[in-house]
This record gives C-alpha cells, sequence and structure tokens, in this order.
DNA sequence: TGATCCTAACTTGTATGGTAGTATGGATCA
DNA sequence: TGATCCATACTACCATACAAGTTAGGATCA
C-alpha cells in the first residue's frame, strides 16, 4: 500500500464552518471528533494540503490545528514526511486511565464531605435521563450524559478546572469508549455503578464514594483486552517505538 | 500606562537558534523559561512581530509558540488585541496543585508496594545532592534536582507517561515556586520531607508514603499566601473575568 | 532479469503580503 | 474647558509563495 493511498481514506467533512469564530479552532475540533469517532482510523495519514482544500480553506489554520491534535497524543507529526493518526495503544489508554482515576477519586473525596441536596437531585436527574437514553439504545446519547454526569460532579466539588484539564487526557481513552459501544453495551451497568456513587454521596460516605468511583472507571481495563482482540488493527501490535515519541 | 509601554520591557531573548531543529518549538521553550523565571512578567504584552524581529525569524513560528504558551495556560490570546502573560492566580495554583496532589500520591501508592533497593539507592543519592545544593545556596540546581526527584519516584512506579503529562499543568505552579525562592528558603524542610518519602518507601509503609508526599506537596498552600502579600502586582487582584477566559 | 540512480511528486516548515478588527491619540465641535 | 469623532497605528488571523526534505517509481545500465 502507496502512502498516497493510506491518505485519501473517507473524511466526511468539508462541513460549513462559522465565520464568525476562527478558522483553526474549528478545524480542530471536527478533527478531533473525527478521530475520536474513529472515522478516521490509526495510522491514516492527514496531509495539511488535502484537509485544507476539503474545508475551503488555507494550510495555515489546519497546520495549527494538527499542531494541537498533535499535543493531545492524536495523531504524530512527522516533519516533512507526513502527518499521521497515532494507533491505540494500551499504554496510553492505561495511561489515561490513570489519570483519571487519581484526579476523580479525589474530586469525589472531596465532595463526600460537601455534597448539597440539590447536587444529589441534579445527579439523579441525570441518571434517569441516562436509563432513558439506555432504554432506547441511544448510546450516542449516553455519552454525552455520562460525560455532563462527571462534570457535575467535579462543578459541585469546584473543581470545574481540573475536569477541564482532564478533558485533552480523556481523549486517548474515547476511542476505546467509542468501541465499547459497538458491540453488545453494558449501559445498565455502567448506569448502576453512576447510582452507586450518587447513594454514597448522598450518605456523606467518603470511602464508599471513592470506591464506587474507583469501580466505575476501572471498567475500562476489564473491557480494554475483549476491544483489542476484536479490532486489532486499530491497535499498535506491542508498543510504541520510544524513539519517535517526540 | 499604554499598551505600547506595557510590551516591550526586558525580554532577554535574541539567543541563537539551533539550525538542526523546527524553529517554533525553540521559540516556545525559550518564552516559556522567560516567563516561568518572571523574566517577563504577568500583564505584559506580546507581539508577535516584536519576538519575531528578536529572534531574527518570521511571525509564523512565533505564532504557533504562542499558540501552544496559550494552551498551557500561560498567556492569554485576545484576538486582534494581542497576546499577554497571564496574572498568577490563587485559582490555578491551587487547581494545578489539586491535580499534582492526586496523581503523585497516586504514584506513590503504587510505588510503595513494588519499590527496589536500586531505586532507594537512587533516590537518597538525589536527596544527598540536593543537600550539597542546599548548603552551596544554589537553588537553581536544587530546583532541577527536585524534578529530577519527582521524576524518579514516577518513573520507578512505572508511571514516567503521568509525569510528562503533568509537566503543563506544573507550569502553573513554577512560577510560584520561583518566587518562594527569592525570599527566605526552606530548602532544607524540602529536603527532609523528601528523606521522609524515601524513608516510608524503603519500609513499604505505603499509607506513610502517601501522607508524607501529601504534606510535601501541600507545602506550596502555606507559602501562597505570604508570596501574594509579598508581590501583590504579579496576581490578579480577586478572580479572573469569567467571560474572557476564552 | 536485476539492482541502482535519478527524477518527480509529495510532505512539513518558514517567510511574506494582505485583511479585518481594536485601541489610542489628536482634531473638532459644543 | 470638555466630550465626541475620526484617522492612524497597532493587533491577530488567513492566504499564498517559497524552501528543504522525504519517498516512490521509472528509466538506465550491468
Amino acid at each position: 500500500m502507496s502512502a498516497k493511498a493510506a491518505r485519501s481514506a473517507s473524511l466526511p467533512d468539508a462541513a460549513q464552518l462559522s465565520l464568525s469564530e476562527a478558522i483553526a479552532p474549528q478545524v480542530f475540533r471536527a478533527l478531533r471528533a473525527a478521530i475520536v469517532t474513529l472515522r478516521v482510523q490509526p495510522g491514516q495519514g492527514l496531509s495539511e494540503t488535502d484537509i485544507a482544500r476539503r474545508f475551503g480553506v488555507s494550510r495555515q489554520p489546519v497546520r495549527e490545528a494538527f499542531i494541537k491534535l498533535a499535543e493531545a497524543g492524536l495523531v504524530e507529526i512527522r516533519p516533512q514526511r507526513g502527518t499521521f493518526v497515532v494507533p491505540i495503544t494500551s499504554r496510553d489508554v492505561l495511561n489515561a486511565q490513570f489519570i483519571r482515576e487519581a484526579i476523580e477519586v479525589a474530586v469525589i473525596g472531596e465532595l463526600a464531605s460537601r455534597t448539597t441536596p440539590a447536587l444529589i437531585a441534579e445527579l439523579r436527574r441525570l441518571i434517569n435521563e441516562q436509563r432513558a437514553a439506555a432504554a432506547g439504545d441511544d448510546w450516542p446519547a449516553f455519552l454525552a450524559l455520562d460525560e455532563t454526569f462527571h462534570r457535575t460532579l467535579a462543578e459541585g466539588a469546584g473543581r470545574g478546572q481540573a475536569w477541564r484539564t482532564l478533558e485533552p487526557i480523556k481523549a486517548q481513552m474515547d476511542r476505546v469508549r467509542y468501541l465499547s459501544f459497538s458491540g453488545a453495551s453494558p449501559l445498565p451497568q455502567l448506569i448502576n455503578q453512576h447510582a452507586a456513587i450518587v447513594e454514597a454521596l448522598a450518605r456523606h460516605k467518603r470511602t464508599a464514594a471513592e470506591a464506587a468511583m474507583r469501580r466505575h472507571l476501572r471498567e475500562i481495563l476489564t473491557t480494554l483486552p475483549a476491544i483489542m482482540a476484536e479490532h486489532p488493527e486499530l491497535f499498535e501490535p506491542q508498543h510504541r517505538l520510544p524513539a519517535t515519541a517526540a
């Protein structure tokens, strides 16, 4: 397979861009979404010129979007060679999971002693919406509600900024999460875990809340091997080369 | 004070750039170092044209460096207005401290059960070097050794990548740390805290190691008020405006 | 037939010109 | 004297052109 052939796969973009906002961040978000939802797959090449043509803009804003994607660890820019979507590696996923668990468990620990009835009500409302989404097998909606649930926890603890810091790290896990919903989706189990967290919070049981959050966030560790076996072409065979890790 | 006057303060750069590496990352590192060491102070404006002239390069790589600085939270790009070094805020420092504590405590927890004699020896060696630096009042050297100490802990736990993830977040604290050494430097205390961590690790006392690390990383919380009182001009008066937070 | 070299078509990186928007300072008018 | 308006000099942003490097493939020669 030539490099040319590896490039021009389906990038269903050419979306209309808003003129009131700068172009570069719009391109960045569009590409990030395309990568996270695996519309562009690991190993695929992204050419500045090509993307610029599709969006009808110049290379410069596309280039800036590439740089931000590289910082998020979603693409690798090889100078004078090309820019490529990085494969999913268990190493990166495990690292992201470790960081997320450390931060979110700390958030829950703080929140247990300062939670309010209003917050509990809000969280329970979100869980009900999640059940509705699960009943309709609308898992994109569930993903959005899951995001809101965790963000609400962080903001309730006064750590909204920590959640924002976490977002780029989460991107590494998001591709795997997306895959995990393609097969049999264990939505009810995840929702029950959410409920367990909220119940522990409602009773101000700090240790129990921390344990429930930890269990919840470690779910991906159990599903990861099966996903790797199911989609080996999306993962790096062993581990990424340390020399080219930039 | 006019905007023009606020800009052209001392930027002791114009350093020679390597030709074997891309320009943009070099400019980024130079500017980041200048900001973290407060050679360029909060509120100061950075002009693409001005910086490009000083380095003898074009505006484009400078612009890319600005974007990366903005992602690190060190500057704020206001479209069509200018790029400004953001003031230090207790909010950002506290957020960075929270995240760092969550991650490093988790790292120490893992390390306590898997530490090796070789690692303990390495850590003790680093502490001895730190004592030597403290004896000579060489606190820039101490800062480098401190960095190495924490990174060694993370790598010992097999979480080197988590440490790299942490680095951009740490930048927010680094300016405060730099200030804390300008006055009376409590180097011996910090070194004793390092020693306490290593001793707990050597005895595989997980809870004690976690507590020692927590105590160590919370040091900045106690020194922060004094530093804010000493350098009020470097801090945002109350809190940053939420509207302009991009 | 086979290996080698060279050319051409890519890639990212840098430089420069031009545009739209903002802020500042002076001129104008009350 | 004072406030308002406008021209000018900035700013970041985008488009385009050029440069340096890499890769692939075909032509050439043994």
